[in-house]
DNA sequence: TCGCTTTACTTGCACGACGCAACTTACGTG
DNA sequence: CACGTAAGTTGCGTCGTGCAAGTAAAGCGA
């Protein structure tokens, strides 16, 4: 009996050890040939042969530029540079029918995506929640899981606060407590989701597909609702059971800044966040001005608003000088829906990392994340995929 | 031709791989029996077998107990709970003929001790630094290792600033640049020593054989000259060029504290040093006072000297705080010559620190480092351990 | 006292991952 | 059109490890 090749789903799951890992390689940096390979895993070209004989028939990789390759035709990510010798053959993960779906709710909202293997989204969906309800937020997102098409390979779904692979054990934005959400979602969607930190979801997102792609250490830190940081170091994220508390939210930043709940003057959470931005400016503007607004009006040169962005940036400054004087990241990249505060500010957040360091420390490297609310929900997908392909 | 057995000094370079984390295992945890190390490594009974005999033929391990074994008699580590069946028998690794002598290096002073391979300190040696010109403290480091004896399987030399393996590329105690302080030692000791960036050296003394003996994340604070701060994550230390400029040093903790050399107004490096302690309390109490006098002082009662002994522990707080905010330690050790101000006021520092978390984070486990100055050596004599078992 | 149970350790056999080295393939160049 | 170069393939041997049967050394109960 023949065995079957090129099955309807690339069989991740059968691949371990270095199979695996080679795998995971092509995924992340694009099309490889296995010559590349052979030299990153420090393999003989033999062994490459084998492994990636083994994951072409299971389905895993193919050729690149073949039917099913996941990259876009042209897109390719390697540039051939040898002139001499036969040319290398690129492999590529496949990436026909394996698709993800990632949905982030925040307090009042849920965002989903659906994306390929590689986290492009393909398109997107998203809806109030109305009420904080755990029966109904498991409603509104199977809905949108719904609505985004069937036969997505995994779905990953990320919230605020202490989330484990089956619960939320608590979700400060929800007000949730021991919400079994993942047994919730399972019953809507016939399968279980998922489930992740909403922070360490967009770090993970960030390190495989986005700003910091393969490496080795960095931070990310979100500006928005709340204020977050997701660090890696050694190319793992750092785990704990207090992810997700928030806690850079405490860090004392500026030491006449407002109090917060908590009783910490001038914390991250007290100055950084989209309302605490919004709430500074409406005051000193006398009206009320959504986040978007005190951001184009301090671009456009508003005196006040300036004043109050840019008070904003010290801040957002100091913070990353303290991140960067106690992780050494080799970059930091700023996220979440306040990072437009880089584009307004950019050079004064600069100016304040650079204040709080050494001259003769390295600089800081500093990105700013694109995607705004579609990058959270981008994150979720990540986590689903990192499942599928057995990195979890 | 028969091979020898038991050769004079342990083959630990013949090691690799399992076989060489074997080794790493028993040297780090204590004699530990083939089961038991069966069940650490997830490997068979079987397997542990030929590894072990490969590693006894090699003379790195030996039966506890028996002459050579590394271990104090009776100071087994581990307690053989079972009751039932055959005994296990532990096994330890030779430290016959095995010792290591490591070399702290200040900017007035040199400490030095000789250890076993678990880094038992048994002598000490040290001197004052005639100058700062390389060649007299090279002189003065290689009379402290003749001194301490003849043998030594490595010899590890650790100063504060950016070091690489043969060379000290920027230290500030001494206001040395590009000095190659290896090829100087290599001179005077006949072999090359293992040269170490100070705060590694103790970060790793740390995490192998002191008070965050294998955990997979820690931070180590010192204060002393300066401050200093050595992370572990993942089982591993944070590496880059940028340790040993002593970025904790600069980080802003008070507000109304003085002004550092670079302009920071109360960072570490202005409050926390000995001599800032020193200084505050010789103005306090209007007459010059030693580290040791001030913490007595605080200690007996004496209120200018409890303020500012305080204030300092409140400082220390807020820097411990925001190390465990940003990196979620699983303990956070303070070292270095100012850490008796634990001693003194160690409820205050951790009053300080839960003060700038939140209430729901777990509670910051700190502990105190022993050894004072000889605890800088050890960690010198630590790299030199670890280069010599294959670690580095 | 003598099996019986339990756990530790050893040993022969088999398999799989990988290095080695010879070979084939596919390009450009003189 | 032979030659050089680099990519990729294939057969063989080695090494690390699991498996499973066997041996060793203790306590316990009849």
């Amino acid at each position: 009996m023949l065995e079957a090749r090129n099955p309807a789903r690339p069989a991740w799951t059968a691949a371990t050890g270095t199979a695996l890992r080679v795998a995971q390689e092509v995924l992340l940096h694009g099309p490889l040939s296995r010559a590349e390979l052979a030299r990153r895993f420090d393999l003989t070209p033999g062994t490459l042969t084998r492994i990636t004989k083994a994951l072409m028939d299971e389905g895993v990789l193919t050729d690149a530029g073949a039917a099913g390759a996941a990259s876009a035709a042209g897109a390719s990510a390697v540039v051939d540079e040898a002139r001499l010798g036969r040319p290398s053959q690129p492999l590529d993960v496949v990436g026909d029918g394996l698709e993800f779906v990632g949905v982030k709710v925040t307090g009042d909202h849920a965002y989903a995506v659906r994306t390929t293997v590689r986290a492009e989204v393909l398109r997107s969906a998203d809806a109030d929640l109305p009420s904080a309800d755990p029966a109904a937020v498991s409603d509104v997102v199977a809905d949108l899981v719904t609505r985004l098409g069937d036969g997505a390979a995994r779905v990953g779904v990320s919230v605020g606060g202490h989330v484990t692979a089956t619960a939320v054990r608590h979700g400060p934005f929800l007000d949730w407590n021991e919400v079994p959400f993942g047994a919730l979602l399972a019953e809507r969607l016939g399968r279980a989701p998922v489930l992740s930190n909403d922070v360490v979801a967009i770090t993970e997102a960030t390190h495989w597909f986005g700003e910091a792609r393969g490496r080795d250490r960095f931070a990310l830190v979100t500006i928005g609702a709340g204020t977050g940081l997701g660090l890696v170091t050694h190319g793992r994220i750092v785990m704990d059971d207090d992810v997700g508390l928030g806690l850079v939210g405490h860090l004392p930043l500026d030491p006449f800044g407002p109090v917060c709940h908590l009783g910490h003057r001038g914390c991250a959470d007290a100055v950084l966040t989209t309302s605490a931005l919004t709430t500074a400016a409406s005051v000193a503007l006398g009206r009320a001005l959504t986040h978007g607004e005190v951001l184009a009006l301090a671009g456009a040169g508003d005196p006040a608003a300036r004043r109050v962005v840019e008070d904003a940036a010290r801040v957002l400054g100091k913070l990353v000088a303290l991140v960067a004087n106690i992780t050494m990241p080799q970059l930091v990249v700023i996220g979440g829906e306040g990072a437009p505060l880089m584009d307004v500010a950019g050079q004064v957040v600069r100016d304040a990392v650079a204040a709080d360091r050494d001259p003769r420390a390295a600089t800081v490297a500093i990105t700013v994340q694109e995607g705004g609310l579609a990058a959270w929900a981008r994150g979720a997908a990540v986590i689903a995929i990192q499942d599928f392909v057995g990195a979890r």
